[in-house]
DNA sequence: CTGTTAGCGCTTTCAT
DNA sequence: ATGAAAGCGCTAACAG
């Protein structure tokens, strides 16, 4: 049997379309009698109100959806999970896309916003252009989370990158460490700052980085392997490296380790996002948390103040507070 | 200024909105000059079709979703990347969503397939029970994908567990193990297939096992640990534990570590998906690679198969072919 | 090749 | 409290 309509709980029930509509609303100006009338018809011919004629009327869908790199970082993950939390409190529906990186995946998920698809779009590691984030967020609803592009449009949550790395580093500082290596990637916003964290902490204490290496491709446990063979095999060696996420600290853990060299006595390593790598690492290491599942709620809030004011919304950054995890990688 | 309709565009070009979404539809039966009129408009109003109301005319929306417990899942993360990447050659966005394993989440979630905010859906790792997945694929588009229920009307691929975990249990002996532990996760569906595969290779060689846990809540690191620490707490103990996950291996190896025994001399671990966590183990985990990429590509083609065919279409599973990964957690 | 028109299924006035 | 009817934006069938 075909899918049934209105229509079909209106004769079934005895009532009009125009009843049948407002039960389904929830709508008070209903009577007890009718309520109970259409109800047992919805129940009896199994009825579901079409999402598209209803998105079509209404003039929204009620979903939002979120773009990443990909879907296997806890931090986005947890993020996610978040904000799908939220989402749900507020009636809407959250759901993920992975982009691989790849602009032009980005770009036909994109449309899903602008073709109304979706009431809203969150960006975790957005490949497109900042200037193209600042139009669209000009006209529609987005919010970046993790990862923020300086935009006048969009609204951002993500933790004070740049600090974060201040405050690691100077660990590595206080704890002895003088030769400090970092393993960053540049193709990452958030890797620029965490740069920029890590040379300032070096600045203030007079010194000046023993090595920097930053990622071509990926940024993973191989990456972390490879760059660490490479910062290993030139002189000077460091007598501390910092490295962009936990995963790559994993594989740096592991290059120092098989080279013969003790971690933290040797060579003391730094991780990022205190990801479940962390504690899984010997030894585990010593990190920076973010409150993702937190950064996600907030990230739903502001989407939802752009979603449904009329006039301005809220702009700029939001930043959570970050927390420095210490473990046995480091000296201390 | 509001958003653009045919008709803004039909006007702008000066035609009709029957020739504006012929343009907008590939439609050969347009003439060069009108189609280079519509294109202009299109592109002056900045126009895109509207999702819903082209959705409600076409009964059919070219979206599919997915549904997981988490994204976290490396297996998950590739098999739902094949499946997106197959999808797409036909023109379908996948999106996914966690359901945290929360049944009430799920069924509201699969009221999107329902109501026809999707036209398929995946399942990865259903919370409802078997007969309700049976009565969803029944009217609905469904195709399961890693964690099969058996039902006659969904479609699944997966690997064979079964054979799978026999055949790295056989390995296990085939090295000279003879006190066999496992840690499993009667949760899963795949679960209990293992850990029939599991007593199948000890039955064939005459041995029983010699410990069997299973977790309780998440099978994650964690419950590696404290499984494993059960485990050493009695007697007697194992020369080798063949963990479910990877994840969970990582953990046993740890606990194994950290008691003062050697893996694989004193007790040997296997783990499962051949996960990146099987290579940043020390030492690399033997285990069982899926190639989920492929796995989610064939969940794809059945899907569109089901999703286009008038009558009849295909039932049962696909299992696809697992591999044994020798690494140094096994003697061997 | 093009214009006109009838709905897709739903919500929401506007009467009553 | 309820019914009738308009119309959201689009596609497709029909006429020309």
């Amino acid at each position: 049997m075909a899918r049934a309509t209105v229509q079909d709980v209106a004769k079934t029930a005895g009532v009009s379309v125009g009843t049948v509509s407002r039960v389904l609303n929830g709508s008070p100006a209903v009577s007890a009698a009718s309520k109970a009338k259409v109800a047992g018809a919805i129940r009896k011919l199994n009825y579901r109100p079409l999402a598209s004629a209803r998105d079509l009327r209404r003039d929204r869908t009620m979903r939002i959806l979120a773009l990443a790199k990909n879907l296997n970082s806890p931090i986005i993950s947890e993020a996610f999970r978040g904000f799908g939390d939220a989402a749900a409190v507020s009636g809407y529906v959250s759901l993920i896309a992975p982009t691989s990186g790849d602009l032009e995946r980005e770009q036909q998920l994109v449309n899903m916003l602008r073709n109304g698809s979706v009431d809203g779009l969150v960006m975790f590691s957005p490949a497109m252009a900042d200037a193209d984030i600042e139009a669209l967020a000009g006209q529609l609803s987005v919010v970046q989370l993790c990862e923020i592009a300086e935009s006048e449009s969009a609204f951002g949550v993500s933790i004070d990158d740049r600090q974060a790395a201040l405050d690691i580093t100077r660990h590595l500082i206080s704890t002895g460490s003088r030769r400090l290596a970092m393993i960053g990637n540049r193709a990452a916003r958030s890797g620029s700052l965490r740069e920029e964290g890590f040379r300032r902490a070096l600045a203030e204490a007079d010194l000046s980085p023993t090595q920097l290496l930053f990622a071509e491709g990926e940024f993973d446990f191989h990456a972390g392997r490879r760059l660490t063979r490479e910062l290993l095999s030139r002189a000077p060696l460091p007598d501390a490296i910092f490295c962009g996420s936990d995963t790559v600290a994993a594989g740096c853990v592991r290059e120092v380790t098989d080279a013969g060299l003790r971690v933290p006595e040797d060579i003391a390593v730094a991780g990022f996002d205190d990801s479940i790598q962390a504690e899984m690492c010997v030894p585990e290491l010593t990190t920076i948390r973010q409150p993702a599942y937190e950064m996600g709620r907030v990230a739903f809030d502001a989407l939802l103040a752009r979603m449904t004011e009329r006039g301005e919304h809220r702009r700029g950054r939001s930043f959570l507070p970050h927390k420095l995890i210490v473990r046995g990688s480091t000296k201390g």
